[in-house]
DNA sequence: GTAGCGTCCGTTTTT
DNA sequence: CGGACGCTAC
């Protein structure tokens, strides 16, 4: 193949890092840079001018979806399907690794995987064992504690405990680890660690894989953590190459452990060379000025600034609104022009800082009449009814599942009830059994009354009866099979209203979902059922599914990351908000909001709007937010500031009057906003309150005959701030 | 088991 | 304010 057809519609920087020697390279690759794209060249690059295998290959990502992305593209570069390349999320080439060599990472060739649900599940399961008072150490705490420790890629034996709380700490993160273990279970962080020490532990393994993976590829690499960062180190060795792609400036899930500096240190760990990406194909030049002009207001930057060869624009509009009603209004009504003036909803985005946010807009939406779709919330694997599904087909391939176990044991109801339970644990607990074979331990000594023995032979009876049942079938049939002789359909059946009907809908969609299922061909499953297994609980799949309706889409700013829409709305942008206000007391972590804001701003392409409400009610209390300091820091000449024109006039006998008013209006209307003005008739009935004076001013309007209260607006310019 | 009531608490999320 | 959770009374 030509080899100018790989650098063919690339700049200059980009083909750099294409055609970058082997050697360790950092791409610090700004927004809508266009750094997939380099990814992708770079390893058909590898492969067609390097004439590295395809094997040797080994790109990591962070999402599902990204993956999922460079793979198709990678193919559509080389016009081929890619075998043997190692392309995929840090857990699942992880998983992959523990797959393989599952003797040597000591589980069972089943084990299962914990999401932070069934985490969350076994701890609480250990705190009651364990007789501690979950009201005064909530099993949250703990779970939080325990990934947290093995993002650091520490075990119980290398912690510290030095007060009581951590002593507490260590003491449940212990019994849980042995209890995973006995289980054969193991969590997220548990899956890089575990991974992590297999390799670190069996050199020979090591070598196997460093000599396969002579070429790494890392994409979004600010957002690796400690454990990450060393897996990565440990499988490059000494003699590989590795190219990693980043922005330190997109660098927000900080809070969960992914550590910044980790670019940096990259840079001196692998004395690596430093491309830039700045050019940038997705935005305006005046949102782009925008942007750089906030982030510059970080330290320790790596340095990095935006720019397009692209129009200015139009200046990004802030809009001040009266109160969160008025914003979403506001919002709404932006939108109703949009889509009249020919463009598609699904071209905008409305942007928050919490999932909280949502419900105003949500209802602005529906009032307008505008379909919109909300990203996150529970995700199809995570939902209950299938969870119960899953258990029972884990609890068949693995009968050590405790968590499994503990799910489906009385659920259809059996009545197997506490006692029973406890029983079961009990013998479990003190013969360090799994909770099945303790069932079947404490049936046979005839521990149990007729009652409860019965029930629960016949529990084991089901469980053995679908093991038999099932071995020939196909998957699809299989979770048929296991929904339907379970008594979950049944139950689900049963249970009245719209969620039952959703439920069972769920369910039988489960069943269609195995059926569409392909066993990935190079990886090594087990069975059918492990290789689905694991895809549930790696691949949460998505929150719905795809809705082909155009729709606004509404999300958080966290989830905005890595998307680009022509419209966005970025809201709630007041002090307290965004920045959050445990942002604003702890330290550090006001960078983070920032780059946050960064991350939101630079999803616009053509035009961004920004608003923030003067008052908001929060937790049942109106509360009064100042703009965020963020605003302050976009150049004046980048922004206009919106105001809508209301005369001020009797509102209607019922509701509230919410609309705001300019500076103009409220003057023609006789006041002078130089000066305070209290208790002043104004219009029909209508008695103005108006509170403090200059920058911040704002005005109350009472109608004194309706008894209802108003508010009206008076807008302060925003530099004056 | 579960409806109903009271209490508590209140970023961000992927795997 | 409103959702999640836990406890109590059937």
């Amino acid at each position: 193949m030509d080899v100018s057809e790989l650098l063919d519609g690339l700049n200059d920087k980009q083909r750099d890092a294409v055609a970058a020697p082997l050697q360790n390279m950092l791409v610090l690759a700004g927004a809508g840079s266009g750094k997939t794209r380099v990814l992708v060249h770079r390893i058909a690059w590898l492969m067609q001018v390097e004439q590295a295998s395809a094997y040797s290959i080994f790109a990591v990502t962070f999402t599902n979806k990204a993956a999922k992305e460079m793979r198709t593209r990678v193919e559509e570069a080389l016009k081929a399907p890619v075998g043997g390349m190692w392309i995929g999320t840090f857990h699942g080439l992880s998983h992959r690794i523990l797959r393989a060599h599952h003797r040597e990472a000591n589980l069972p060739e089943a084990f299962q995987i914990l999401d932070s649900d069934d985490q969350l599940r076994m701890i609480k399961r250990l705190l009651k064992a364990m007789n501690i008072d979950d009201k005064k150490w909530p099993a949250k705490q703990f779970g939080w504690y325990i990934s947290a420790k093995k993002d650091e890629g520490l075990r119980p034996k290398d912690i510290q405990a030095y007060d009581i709380n951590e002593q507490m700490m260590l003491k449940v993160y212990t019994a849980y680890q042995e209890a995973c273990d006995r289980a054969g279970l193991v969590d997220f962080a548990e899956i890089l660690l575990r991974s992590f020490e297999v390799l670190k532990n069996n050199p020979t393994l090591l070598r196997h894989y460093q000599q396969r993976f002579a070429h790494m590829l890392v994409d979004e690499f600010q957002d690796t953590n400690t454990i990450q960062y060393a897996w990565l180190k440990l499988l490059a060795g000494d003699t590989n190459s590795i190219m990693i792609v980043g922005d330190d400036d997109q660098s927000i899930y900080g809070w969960r452990g992914a550590k910044i500096e980790n670019i940096k240190r990259f840079l001196t760990d692998f004395e690596a060379e430093t491309i830039r990406l700045e050019q940038n194909y997705r935005s305006t030049a005046t949102i782009l000025k925008a942007s750089n002009a906030l982030i510059q207001n970080n330290s320790d930057r790596m340095g990095k600034s935006l720019w397009t060869d692209g129009n200015d624009g139009e200046p990004i509009s802030v809009y001040a609104a009266f109160n969160e009603l008025d914003e979403a209004r506001f919002v709404s009504s932006k939108l109703r022009s949009w889509l009249n003036a020919g463009n598609a909803l699904q071209d905008a985005a409305i942007l928050y800082r919490s999932n909280a946010q949502s419900r105003v807009l949500e209802e602005a939406m529906l009032q307008e009449g505008l379909k919109y779709r909300i990203y996150g919330g529970m995700r199809f694997f995570e939902r209950q009814e299938i969870k119960d599904a899953l258990a029972y087909l884990r609890l068949v391939g693995n009968r050590q599942d405790d968590a499994a176990f503990e799910r489906v044991i009385n659920t259809p109801a059996r009545g197997i009830g506490d006692k029973t339970l406890s029983h079961i644990r009990d013998c479990a607990r003190s013969e360090s059994l799994p909770l099945w074979y303790a069932a079947k331990a404490i049936v046979e000594q005839q521990h149990l009354s007729g009652r409860a023995a019965s029930v629960v032979t016949k529990f084991v009876e089901l469980v053995e009866h679908i093991e038999d049942k099932i071995g020939d079938l196909t998957l699809e049939e299989q979770a048929k099979y296991a929904i339907q002789t379970s008594g979950l359909m049944a139950m689900y059946q049963a249970e009245k209203g719209e969620k039952g009907r959703a439920r069972v809908e769920n369910l039988e969609e489960l069943i269609s979902a195995c059926g569409q299922y392909e066993l990935p061909e190079d990886e090594e499953f087990s069975s059918p059922l492990q290789g689905f297994l694991a895809y549930t609980s790696l691949e949460s799949g998505d929150g719905q599914a795809e809705e082909h309706e155009d729709a606004v889409q509404m999300m958080t700013l966290h989830s905005a990351k890595g998307l680009e829409f022509p419209l966005v709305f970025m809201v709630g942008v007041e002090e307290g908000m965004f920045p959050s206000q445990q942002s604003n007391e702890e330290s550090g972590r006001l960078e983070e909001e920032r780059r946050l804001c960064y991350v939101g701003m630079t999803r616009a392409m053509e035009k961004l709007y920004i608003s923030h409400a003067e008052s908001r009610r929060l937790y049942g209390q109106e509360k009064y937010h100042s703009p965020s300091r963020f605003l302050r820091e976009m150049p004046e000449d980048c922004i206009e500031e919106i105001r809508i024109k209301t005369q001020v006039s009797r509102p209607p006998a019922a509701g509230r009057f919410s609309s705001s008013v300019s500076h103009a209006a409220f003057e023609e209307s006789g006041f002078n906003l130089g000066q305070h003005v209290l208790h002043a008739k104004f219009g029909m009935g209508t008695v103005i309150n108006y509170e403090g004076s200059g920058a911040q001013s704002r005005v109350q309007v009472n109608f004194d005959d309706s008894g209802s209260k108003w508010l009206v607006t008076v807008y302060a310019r925003l530099q004056a701030i």
